[in-house]
DNA sequence: CAAACTCCCGGAAACGTTTACAGCTACCGG
DNA sequence: CCGGTAGCTGTAAACGTTTCCGGGAGTTTG
């Protein structure tokens, strides 16, 4: 027997050996037989009806440890508040799924401790890969990122020589397809209202902006330019500050939260949109589409991104000896509403509505 | 020695093993060493710079087994792009991380199979406990909950003898709230969208408002309720439907996303709100204040609810012996513009404005 | 009828860690 | 000077699974 505890007391869940006892087989064949590999039909019927007495159910842990693979995937997003991230979430879900492994979020809330505390967790190997977006990247954030011992794919632009999998989008040409929608209908005091500088979307947003108004001639004002973070309540703050200071004929966005908030000030303040202030944000998600009037939107495939991401990972999990990868998403703009031409105003003209 | 293999080749993950080769000491002394317990000062500094050289990391895996415990939580939603969830999940959240485990989310999409399916998973011991907040429970779904093998702690309504730990509202009276205030500030006709009836909240919010309407002697219109799903697209055609049908002076919707979904298309039927129609939501989530107008909302509590879950869950994890716990959490309401009595109209009465 | 082949089975090793236990050294007190 | 004790160390077992390998039985083939 080899094996001194051989306990079938009720409060000790039941191991393959329990179950192999009770059938009075090995624990290889009754190993063998859960796995649906070999096995004599009378084996067969013995190991089922005895795991099924027991109530047994394998030990997920055990298992990864002599497999080394646990079949879950992580995502790491900075903020699950953001319908971006929701998007993406769904997108990456699919795929991760259809592979038959699970998908486990984790949200780091931006805290950069937190997000190398979980590359390091991870290190540990609780999941087979990671896909992660961050909005800050550090040197050694890098460096933890590179030589993580399991797959990662970052979502996100990230410095050119990166040895890491990665899914990029252009947002600086996306603003400027924002700005150049906007030009083109006829605004000139364009207003952009942007998250921190210090992050890698903030960074280049604003390159995007300032570009993109000098590709068109229109000397910037920097009273049209506020800086709050990505949230909702910031861009509703921000917008009220610009507000204070200068009177824009449209707003560019760096994304639907911050549309949002300056929608809520710009409706508060008694101005229409899109008659007065037209408004543009980014990431067109379903947000964008929640606002009345609906926003328009500059896409940043962020669903497919997601996708893209996914797949990476999984051919990276097959494969560990690929050479790093790199995939790009194409902006698009989602014309709505709120930066139309309209024919008939949308709201009328009264100052100082109370929310 | 022992061991066959002691490779020191560089595309191998070091174990303890390893290090304690390197080290020149036993595994379990390099085990003692890295656990901080015990250990001469000459061998911590020799195990020590072993570690540190070849980069060891442990296998969490592998320490799982041993202890038994993995110190992740796991969070299985429905929807993740419901504010409510986020709100839930970051009070979650909070208490986990200050117990210095970590939280895991999972959506499952409403799909019954894959609640159970993921109950199955944790029932392999991937995770030491588990908040589940179903938006339906059917029999097996609730013997599978009280026979899992890891503190499961489930956020919403349940029957009253289900030996498990449970952290409820009162939707009823939730919905009475809406429709109390509704009816004192002069509505009559006031409506509803709903989610499904077959969904243990979508029949407490049913039954809920009958029994309002009915304490304040209204009689029930079947023409002014309408059901969806609690997404903000059904609210929106929902309410396409109803107004299509009845024309209310108030409208009482399920959740947050329906109620945006309602005021949109209020909104694009040129219905003022709240002049012509009141509207209230449920679940008072950070969508509800993002709305122009902000919308009232009835608050469900659902990140006191995630707190005491939270709370509960981690209770259950240090002694499993505990009997079934119950904790519950009153509803509020949060009055804002959409159903306040205002003095000045917050939109045009314009027929047929287009989104 | 012997040899070869196919299946099935059980023993045992392996995944990487923690830890109970026993042995050793060195020191202290009597 | 000797017994006891404290502190450290190493051996080995254990967590629960999968899987390699060798042996045995039964079947087919030459």
């Amino acid at each position: 027997m080899g094996r001194k505890r051989l306990q079938e007391s009720a409060d000790v869940r039941p191991t393959v050996h329990t179950v192999a006892a009770r059938a009075g087989v090995s624990i290889a064949s009754a190993s063998r037989v859960l796995n649906g590999v070999g096995g004599s039909p009378e084996t067969v019927r013995k190991v089922r009806e005895a795991a099924a007495e027991v109530g047994y159910v394998p030990n997920a842990i055990a298992r990864s440890l002599q497999s080394q693979r646990t079949e879950l995937i992580a995502l790491a997003v900075e903020d699950i508040g953001n319908p971006v991230y929701v998007e993406m979430m769904r997108a990456i879900e699919a795929v991760v799924a259809s592979s038959g492994r699970q998908l486990l979020v984790h949200a780091t809330g931006g805290r950069i401790d937190n997000e190398t505390a979980l590359l390091r967790r991870l290190a540990n190997r609780y999941v087979d890969g990671m896909i992660v977006s961050p909005i800050r990247v550090t040197a050694d954030h890098l460096t933890a990122l590179q030589d993580s011992p399991v797959p990662v794919v970052v979502v996100g632009q990230l410095a050119a020589d990166a040895p890491v999998d990665n899914v990029r989008t252009d947002s600086r040409r996306g603003i400027a397809m924002a700005v150049d929608h906007l030009v083109a209908t006829g605004r000139r005091r364009i207003g952009f209202v942007n998250g921190p500088l210090d992050t890698v979307p903030g960074a280049a947003r604003d390159a995007g902006f300032r570009a993109a108004l000098a590709a068109h001639g229109i000397a910037l004002d920097e009273n049209l330019i506020e800086i709050g973070d990505f949230q909702y309540a910031a861009g509703r703050d921000a917008t009220e500050r610009l507000l204070a200071r200068a009177e824009p004929d449209a707003l560019v966005c760096a994304n639907d939260l911050i549309a949002a908030g300056a929608l809520h000030t710009l409706l508060a303040r008694g101005r229409r949109v899109p008659i007065d202030v037209a408004l543009v944000g980014m990431d067109d998600t379903e947000l964008a589409r929640m606002m009345f009037p609906q926003l328009s939107s500059v896409s940043l495939g962020s669903a497919e991104r997601g996708r893209r991401a996914a797949e990476l990972l999984l051919q990276r999990i097959a494969d560990p000896s690929l050479p790093p990868r790199r995939a790009s998403v194409e902006p698009s703009l989602a014309v709505r509403a709120s930066s139309a031409q309209a024919q008939v105003p949308a709201q009328p003209s009264r100052e100082e509505v109370t929310s």
